[in-house]
RNA sequence: AACCCCGUGGUGUAAUGGCAGCACAACUGGUUUUGGUCCAGUUAGUCUAGGUUCGAAUCCUGGCGGGGUUGCCA
């Protein structure tokens, strides 16, 4: 390959998706040399990003840095009464966090709205838009439908001198809400709706979070959106497939226009089973208390699945792998989760935790004496050294790990079966003491001094090796288990007269309060994401987490080959 | 019988007229001081009918199926 090949794409991934095939054609045929390409992730500050938005932040903000190019971070804010500046803020924080940086400023729709406004009365000028006296309603009705085509407005031929005047009156506040509206006049009979005299400006006497009361005139979404990449000089305006109806119009709109011209490419919306990404019914969510909050860590939002424990690293990886395509698919939870355990195996620092505790004393192991074993950190990375974790007579062990009756296959503890303790000493089971209520409360073992480490000289083996805390220094720690928010792959899938909330899964939370914790674990600050061993992974949480009351969120449990073992013999 | 877009194993995605490959899931087996990791293997796919071509997942035509579009939302 020629040097200047390799200049001209500058392609990193090698990727020969449509996006990057159209790019790299407009390099090549010297349209934009590849540190012009720019791109721009355009949110509406109305709510919070989800697993969907982090798709278009990677296709946005990746694509452009591949070719050395820019990305723009711009607040589409043209609707005043659906946004808010609490929206603006946690938008940057979850870009950031995503490891994304915009170039220069955050931009705002709002900061156009003067030459906007201008360009607005070019297009009458040109004979190309005109006010509307209809209602909303009236719009409505003679729009059509998909079958019949539209009717005329009587507005229609205005002249150009009345129309200049009506719209300058519009802007000055001298008409109320909804009693004019500014249209493009293009073709009320297209096949495509979008076509059929689209609505440019409504009135709409709000306060805007930005310009104040400064405006009561707002553009819409189609005259608005094009302008906006065109005054930002965006080359490739990336965007999700509903939009593809109305890349005629967005091109209709800037054509006749002094202005640079920037390409609309549309890609598939990710989508995930078990899961919903509708800010709508992700807001619903939220007011109704099904879940805590935006960041509520089974919310698929940036900042839930942040406070999950997910790394960024893992959700690029993720959508790298779902890939750009324009077929609308739904793509297994199981591979979000795949890409989570891959990146955690390779990161996160081992530890033991015992999540449901059962009392064991260890009867031949002296009273009061602390011996300290060496652990290793992270079986992945030798370079992550080694910890020491205090052993002593008296353990917890996990209710999980012990059977009275042990099934087919069952390598934990069960009366005189032997075990190992993880980096610590054989045991085996001499006694199970049980309560009043027959429930089994106590395990009375013994241990063999030559194992220490977990290896007996004498050769012999044991099938099973589970996790223990010391009961005289662990930390008692509170641990919440998260299981899918829905029960069903299609969340919407319901009964008639019945809504998505029909099928939230009513264990999609657990809490855990009396879970022992090894010491090292309640050292940990916020937000630090570990495995349990033989457990799952878990992050202290971002907000609730301290060291006297340590507070663990449980991301992802580790692949459970016994569960189905298990079930096979059942 | 509107218009636009899209159809490749169970799921997601490569192959740009030349050996249908990858990942996830599922299932075997091996290794293992985490029933984790890792390694090896198995099952399984071009919606359909024609056409063009030496050769079609790929190009053309029809059918079938899916998604989007009838806000003064974005």
């Amino acid at each position: 390959m020629s040097e200047q090949q390799a200049v001209s794409t500058g392609n990193e991934s090698g990727a020969s998706d449509f996006i990057h095939e159209i790019i790299n054609a407009d390099i090549r045929r010297g349209k934009y040399l590849p540190q012009q390409i720019r791109t721009r992730f355009p949110p509406e500050p109305n709510g919070y990003l989800h697993i969907g938005h982090a798709k278009a932040i990677c296709i946005d903000f990746g694509i452009a840095a591949e070719y050395g190019g820019r990305c723009n971070l711009r607040m589409d804010d043209t609707n005043p009464g659906k946004e808010d500046v609490e929206y603006v803020h946690a938008i940057e924080e979850d870009i950031k966090w995503l490891g994304y940086q915009w170039d220069g400023q955050i931009k705002f729709a709002s900061d156009y709205f003067p030459q906007m406004y201008e360009y607005a009365l070019t297009m009458i000028k040109l004979g190309l838009a005109y006010v509307d006296d209809q209602s909303a309603e009236e719009i409505r009705q003679n729009r059509g439908t998909l079958t019949v085509p539209g009717q005329e407005s009587p507005c229609r031929q205005r002249s150009i001198a009345e129309n200049l005047d009506l719209f300058t009156r519009m802007k000055d506040g001298h008409f109320p809400d909804g009693s004019k509206v500014l249209r493009a006049k293009i073709d009320m009979s297209s096949p495509n709706i979008n076509l059929r005299d689209p609505v440019m400006y409504r009135i709409l006497h709000q306060p805007h979070h930005r310009t104040g009361s400064q405006w009561c005139i707002y553009p819409m979404y189609d005259w608005a959106h094009g302008l906006e990449d065109a005054i930002e000089g965006i080359t490739h305006s990336l965007c999700t497939l509903e939009f593809e109806i109305h890349r005629p119009l967005y091109d209709w709109f800037l054509q006749p226009l002094p202005v640079h011209r920037p390409q609309q490419i549309e890609f598939s919306r990710l989508s995930l089973n078990y899961t919903i990404t509708s800010k709508r019914k992700l807001l619903r969510l939220v007011q109704e208390g099904h879940v805590s909050g935006w960041d509520d860590p089974r919310m698929p939002t940036i900042c839930g699945l942040r406070r999950r424990g997910y790394t960024p690293e893992s959700l690029r990886a993720f959508v790298s792998q779902t890939g750009i395509t324009k077929f609308t698919g739904i793509t297994d939870a199981s591979v979000l989760e795949n890409c989570l355990r891959e990146d955690l195996n390779r990161r996160a620092s081992r530890y033991m935790a015992v999540l449901r505790p059962l009392k064991v004393c260890i009867t031949n192991y002296p009273e009061g004496q602390i011996d300290w074993l060496d652990a290793v950190n992270n079986p992945e990375r030798p370079e992550d050294g080694t910890r020491q974790i205090p052993f002593g007579r008296n353990i917890y062990i996990d209710q999980d790990d012990f059977r009275e009756v042990p099934p087919p296959k069952y390598f934990r503890l069960a009366p005189g079966a032997e075990v190992r303790l993880r980096w610590g000493y054989f045991i085996t089971c001499q006694e199970v003491i049980k309560d009043a209520n027959g429930q089994v409360c106590e395990l009375r073992c013994t241990y063999d001094p030559d194992t220490r480490g977990g290896n007996a000289p004498d050769g012999r083996k044991v099938k099973g090796t589970i996790h223990w805390v010391e009961a005289s220094h662990a930390v008692t720690a509170s641990v919440r288990l998260y299981d899918r928010l829905f029960s069903k792959e299609n969340p919407d899938d319901c009964e008639e007269g019945q809504d998505f909330c029909a099928n939230l899964n009513p264990n999609s939370l657990t809490v855990l309060t009396d879970c022992k914790l090894e010491p090292a674990l309640a050292a940990l600050p916020p937000e630090t994401r570990v495995q349990f061993e033989r457990v799952g992974y878990f992050c202290s949480d971002r907000y609730e987490h301290q060291p006297g009351l340590p507070v663990f969120n449980r991301t992802v449990s580790l692949k459970d080959t016994w569960s189905k073992i298990e079930k096979k013999h059942a």
